[in-house]
DNA sequence: GTGAAAGCGCTAACAT
DNA sequence: ATGTTAGCGCTTTCAC
């Protein structure tokens, strides 16, 4: 094995000026730099991960908590993973992946063992278990969902209330008097997402403030045929204008299908603005007009917050929610007549 | 932080004593241990893994290297994580996952760093690229998948041939004498996979000796009317039953939505096999019969291929393939007229 | 059956 | 701008 000591011999420098030409953490001259990184070159030599962990106190790993079960949607999970792998990366650290099946008990042994020296826990619900657990371990902690109770971790999460109120004002503009809100289906974890709680909430008030009915629904799974009815209710009455907010790309997939199956124009006879990434948005038959917060910033952002607090005892005063945008695309554009766009 | 040493002295011995105790590599009087244990629960100790890792020159963490992309399928894998890491855990292993996303130069960095001391490789293809990578590290490694050529390095993976083989020849006990074998749809990786090319001719050769005709086709992707075509191909002409061997669970769900859309009774009229886990081929429309090969049988074969090695050397020359076995459901057992069932 | 002591390969004061 | 040195918390010879 190649260490640190060959390669101090090799360049004619101690072993620690080898060590800092690595850190950064001290000024070194520009020959001795470039001698010892040649002879690390040469000798093809890789720092050991443990020793420094041991000296330095500090492992450079961290602990990237996702908790995979058989309904995870890979799909929605990778953009995170690989940003969160990447911005770790640029700052010389290597990500674990914690899945959740060892539960609490596992996030306790990475910590005392000294497996990792810092969390990012993905997907927490409102009273998650696990942030009492990260409490008590006193790691640096970023939470990816925002929790009832933080217990003073930090968080990130997406502002659903926000959210809700976008999708909302965007179908009145465009026209809409009557709302159906759809959610995830029954049997899917709902109440759980201080997001779809807050969306909930600020689609209420939105359609309030709008003076426009709104009404939240939770599709059975798997045959659905609920939709039918909603939209002959949206429909019904002639002259009454509906429109529908899709939760869920999923959803949104079902409606639009649904729709179109009845001989519906989604663009001009019922407004739909759903929850979901852009390009999801962009890829389904007709383009979807959607509210979406871009994950890999949203990523980015626990990141940036968790070697803040790794540097050093940045407290969690900075924004935590992200501010989601809407996108218009065809699903309503076509009607917008009544108010203006910025209604 | 609560060290060996603080045990070692609330427990009234020496920190060796402690590490023994801890690691079983020699006779300790039940006095003694039942003190160093005691003391242990007192004061909440954890080994640090760095230093365990340093002065033991084994970092007890392997890398489960899995290639995920937006086409994972995540519930397939699931099973073979969570046995992965269980079986670790035993004997006191912590697993990293680690996501291709960085691709060879990940595996070295994991290994040269001294951050994992083994690697378990999932989804393996004939023609991996990592698994040069990986031969020339020179950490025990075991490949899920068969490549076409292991560099030496040990794999497991289910015998592909016999699956095809099962697959036809209950087709062909149950009086199929045209077959169609449904592949991966177009688009997805097929030749890319030893067992899927093994599959098709173990398949092709169970129908030659049967001397049924067989025929393998990928169907189009998302709309797939291709199967509608193959049904009335197998059901043309009067008299000559069909039979289907579905790939995949996917493939199999679809086929039996358009049997049975189609006024069949998948039961009576034309045969179906699936290659799919039990539970799946269970919770269809109709009980499908199907070729499986138990995935946390399959993961624990590779766990323990893989602790062989760790332990010293132990050379691949354990049985490398699984036998898939074949369960017989509604698909097949309606119609089993001509020829006796072990035929 | 148990202890003492020498490292494992780094980092980080403290030197100069 | 660089070198010296004392550990980090464990494992593992030796010794008894």
């Amino acid at each position: 094995m190649v260490t640190s000591k060959d390669v101090a011999a090799l360049a004619g420098v101690s072993q620690s000026t080898v060590s800092y030409v690595m850190s950064g953490s001290r000024s070194i001259s520009p020959e001795t730099r470039a001698r010892v990184e040649e002879a690390m070159r040469e000798l093809g030599y890789h720092p050991n991960a443990s020793a420094r962990a041991l000296a330095g106190r500090r492992t450079h790993v961290l602990g990237l908590v996702v908790h995979v079960t058989a309904r995870t949607e890979l799909a929605g999970v990778l953009p995170f993973i690989e940003t969160i792998t990447a911005a770790a990366r640029e700052r010389d650290y290597d990500v674990v992946l914690v899945t959740a099946d060892e539960g609490r008990a596992g996030l306790e042994r990475l910590a005392r063992r000294g497996i990792v020296d810092a969390f990012l826990v993905m997907d927490v619900t409102r009273r998650d278990e696990r942030v009492e657990t990260l409490a008590a371990l006193g790691l640096p902690t970023v939470l990816m969902g925002r929790p009832d109770d933080p217990r003073g971790l930090h968080w990130v999460d997406v502002d659903g209330g926000r959210a809700g109120e976008l999708a909302v004002e965007e179908l009145v503009a465009a026209g809409s008097e009557t709302l159906v809100v759809i959610g995830e289906p029954i049997g899917a974890p709902s109440g759980e997402h201080r997001f779809i709680a807050d969306f909930e909430v600020g689609a209420g008030r939105a359609a309030e403030r709008a003076d426009v009915a709104a009404e939240v629904v939770r599709p059975p799974e798997p045959g659905w045929p609920g939709v039918l009815a909603i939209r002959d209710r949206l429909v019904r009455g002639g002259g009454v204008r509906g429109g529908i907010v899709a939760r869920t790309p999923r959803v949104a997939e079902r409606v639009l299908h649904l729709l179109i199956e009845a001989g519906f124009d989604p663009a001009r006879d019922i407004g739909l603005v759903a929850m979901c990434e852009d390009d999801v948005a962009q890829r389904l038959r007709v383009p979807v007009t959607n509210v979406s917060a871009d994950s890999r910033q949203h990523a980015r952002r626990a990141v940036d917050a968790l070697f803040a607090q790794l540097r050093g005892g940045a407290e969690p005063a900075d924004p935590q929610l992200v501010t989601p945008t809407l996108t218009r695309r065809a699903t309503t554009s076509a009607r917008r007549v009544r108010r203006p766009a910025r209604g």
